[in-house]
DNA sequence: CAAAAAATTGGACGGTTGTCCAGAAATAAT
DNA sequence: ATTATTTCTGGACAACCGTCCAATTTTTTG
């Protein structure tokens, strides 16, 4: 009895993607402890520990701790790219536009504060650690692109050159995003009528 | 032979500056290393070892770690600030103000991006590490107050919230900072006109 | 110049880190 | 059922960490 090359193939496939399942899961107890902990502090007992997984466990999935932490990274973009590309998909006009992206903003900022705080940290490590920078250049490219294309999208034809356009918003985020970590941070709603705000400052032209 | 008491507090006050300048730097040694290294990269040996310090001198002069990085951001904040309000002191008309703000701004990011680097990174940690809190909050007023006086000594009436004038240069500042680093950043000239650009937009009413 | 105080050294200490591996357990293949 | 393969365990390992301290050097004091 041989096996067919493609019942082979399929069988390789399928513990690949059974073992991508694996990863998955893991990074998603990785980033329990890394969302409380951060880069800095969480070692790889920690993210065992927390959940129950084993510390060789790890390594059997993971090259090292940089690759699974980069792992993670990806996991947070997709997660949370998918939140925001669905937020402006179908938009009319410009005011729906900024309301219903200012809304998606505030509801991530205040759900998911702590997975953003890790987002930053690993961001800023990128700027040290070379390993890094891949996956954050990425990531940051995907959050510039949902910006440009919410504001193509609704028509609006602002004076202020593109390349402002993310980072104007990532500093208020953060502002909001810190903020509220402390326990000293706005509501929801305040949240999304400060960013519909600046939105209209900054996306609207002045002439109309 | 007795001594007065003034002269023994003379002293006492002259040890005490002359440890202050030893801290002082020490300081300026340790933030050499964690300049280029990162918070999370730098051990009390790499600082020792990048200068002519022995290790147990940095436990001399400093309670830890931690007592050691936070004196750090003190001397960041010092040189920093002081750059900052100088620019602005004597301000005459808004436009001037914004001139030189955004030149100041663009001469810094330019020649301390790593220095910035490392403040970004330091102020992170603070949401994970509380005792890094106090620091950083006090840096932050500082800058949030230099944003404040700035408009206000040039007479603008902006539109936009007070609260948003400091995190939207913020982000923007971030984002010259770290394609700066990565060697695909904008020249000086370039980033003042990219600063003096929002600037108008954020502070100059739309009615005048 | 001695004596006291401060500054500095260099190494030891316990604890933690990432990494690795021999072997057990579980699963799949024949 | 019995190999073969994959998955998982728990601990060992060297390297590194922050911290501490006895001893030495330098400076200051009386």
């Amino acid at each position: 009895m041989e096996d067919s090359p493609p019942k082979l193939k399929k069988r390789t496939t399928r513990k690949q993607t059974k073992r991508a399942e694996k990863k998955q899961q893991i990074a998603q107890s990785a980033l329990v402890a890394l969302r409380e902990l951060g880069y800095a502090n969480t070692s790889l007992r920690d993210i065992a520990g927390k959940s129950d997984l084993s510390l060789g466990m790890l390594h059997y999935y993971f090259e090292d701790r940089t690759d699974l932490i980069i792992y993670c990274v990806q996991t947070y973009k997709q997660t949370f790219s998918e939140r925001l590309f669905d937020a402006i998909e179908d938009v009319g006009s410009a005011t729906e536009l900024i309301e219903k992206l200012a809304d998606a903003i505030a509801a991530s900022i205040v759900d998911d504060a702590r997975t953003h705080r890790l987002w930053y940290d690993i961001r800023n490590q990128a700027q040290f650690d070379p390993a890094f920078q891949p996956v954050v250049t990425n990531v940051e490219a995907m959050l510039i692109d949902v910006v440009a294309q919410a504001v193509c999208r609704a028509g609006l034809t602002p004076e202020l050159p593109q390349e402002l356009w993310y980072p104007t918003l990532d500093g208020v985020f953060q502002f909001h995003m810190q903020r509220r970590l402390q326990g000293a941070g706005l509501s929801r709603a305040e949240i999304r009528k400060s960013f519909a705000t600046l939105m209209c400052h900054l996306f609207v032209s002045r002439s109309g």
